[in-house]
DNA sequence: GCCAACGTTGGC
DNA sequence: GCCAACGTTGGC
């Protein structure tokens, strides 16, 4: 799950309430819907920060809610207010993220330089969903070898 | 700041 | 349903 880490970054996460954060602001479909129909509670997540000096892995945390409305589309005061969205039929979600741990930074070059993790789809060419899946075998190989 | 890549919008 | 225009993402 990517964040940028001036508005939400591994240290925000560790020191939130409870460790934990509602992942507000994903307003693309197939975000969304990894969301809503793949994570569980208890799903491992690679945080990632993006948009920022030194972009990659800074953290571990775990999904610990399933998918639910975003409040923030239904505020105007928000930047994520959605017009086109209502209570009824809401058409942003949601999940809770809770910190596991901070890691040395695993810059994203050094990612990239992996043949284990040469088909991760966050590295694919043109990626820019936030969120996006992470098989087993990249998983272990990124615990294991990296973090 | 640049720019490639991609998603969304909206006219037709 | 097509597709051009536009906006956004995100690494560099």
């Amino acid at each position: 799950m990517k964040s940028e880490p001036d508005e939400a970054s591994i240290d925000h996460l560790a020191h939130a309430a409870h460790h934990t954060l509602p992942w507000t602001g994903v307003r693309n479909y197939q975000a969304r819907n990894f969301m809503r129909d793949m994570m569980q509670v208890g799903d491992g997540v690679l945080f990632y920060h993006s948009s920022c000096p030194e972009p990659g892995i800074a953290g571990l945390a775990e999904v610990s809610s399933t998918a639910y409305p975003d409040p923030t589309q239904f505020d105007k005061k928000s930047p994520y207010f959605d017009p086109k969205s209502s209570q009824e039929t809401p058409r942003w979600l949601l999940v809770d993220v809770v910190f596991k741990k901070k890691i040395p930074l695993i810059p994203l070059a050094a990612l990239r330089e992996h043949e284990e993790l040469k088909d991760m789809r966050v590295l694919a060419r043109g990626n820019r969903l936030s969120i996006t899946p992470v098989s087993e075998a990249e998983w272990r190989f990124i615990i294991k070898r990296l973090a």
